[in-house]
DNA sequence: CTCTTTTTGGTACCTGGTAATAAAGGCTAC
DNA sequence: GTAGCCTTTATTACCAGGTACCAAAAAGAG
């Protein structure tokens, strides 16, 4: 058995659930033309959880409203989120994002998707930019997803570390590293 | 039986799960003191669906809200642009750019801001941000008035690079190095 | 050609329901 | 009274979308 196909298969599997978290397993299998175990394996490979789960997660991140994140406020969609260690979030660019004469992502919307990002992984009452070293590694054009991934590489005292790298399918278009200012009180993790 | 008991356990029904959509029919027994026959009666009567229905809605208006956000084409009012030479421009914080619970403005903003004004002083017809090092001196308050001011540092070749600061009345609240790609030297096409 | 990994298949079980049907409780009307 | 009616409760069958586990087949790797 090649090592390929199932590496593929589970970038192709996360791919798909961030694009659209509202598919079961069975919907799965068509897509991807493996079994239903298999689907499932990966799954439990990759820790993601079911369907169900899912929803519930979405659910319960739009209706506390509490926590770090106004929704409304935030740049991009936030599909995955464990705080004060990883996040994902989808954007989609579409016209009124980009430069209508080359059709190219104006750099604010790119970054203000990895900043949203990186201040809502951080489980604070207050988090804030500080600073950001930024690279926009190619551009990114109308009608693109970007799944930005965000991670907490420090998060001990008043700054935290979080590197964020955004994608276009495979392609890495944008990577950032931000200090995050916390309010310092409930740092435990 | 009451006629009154049936229509008072509708409307507690009701305000429960307005205050509490994740409640299971069992839970609602609990709550109720009513059989869990009942208590699926009543949802049929009052036409509230299932939790996993209430979830699922909750999550799907939670994905498709989102994306949309007032960042349209130049961030900020730009009163002064010599190209290739240096800009300025000026940006209100109001209501929507900061973070409700604490009135500060998101980094995301302040960055448009300066990205904007970094791009727009380049004197191209195609101009991209490639990278940027920025800092963020002191918190933006809501109602503050951002005055960011560009200088062209150098322009030879196909990368620009641009300093950015930004004030409130004499106050530096941020500041960024970019580095924009152009498309070409200046007197091309 | 073995040995291990991967994939598939199947069963039992769980949650949070729907749907249908029957039975019991309570109240009114005659 | 008791018949009629609504409300409530109980029972059973079924479903989706899983989990958990076991066994066997398929596919590589050595």
């Amino acid at each position: 058995m090649e090592r390929l196909p199932k590496r593929q298969r589970h970038q192709e599997l996360s791919r798909l659930l961030e694009e659209n978290p509202f598919l079961t397993d069975r919907e799965l299998t068509r897509l991807l033309k493996v079994s239903i175990q298999t689907i499932r394996l990966d799954r439990l490979e990759l820790a993601i959880p079911e369907l169900r789960e899912r929803l519930k997660l979405m659910a319960e991140r739009s209706h506390d409203s509490v926590r770090s994140l106004p929704l409304h406020e935030v740049i991009g969609d936030i599909v995955d989120l464990q705080l004060d260690k990883s996040g994902i979030s989808l954007f989609e660019m579409n016209e009124e994002h980009v430069f209508s004469r080359s059709g190219i992502a104006r750099g604010h919307h790119v970054f203000a998707q990895a900043n949203s990002l990186a201040v809502a992984v951080i489980n604070d009452e207050i988090a804030l930019t500080a600073s950001a070293d930024i690279r926009f590694v190619r551009p990114v054009k109308l009608g693109e997803k970007c799944i930005a991934k965000a991670y907490v590489r420090s998060s001990g005292g008043q700054k935290a570390k979080v590197e964020v790298f955004t994608y276009v399918g495979e392609e890495m278009v944008f990577q950032g590293n931000f200090v995050i200012y916390r309010s310092a009180a409930e740092s435990k993790t």
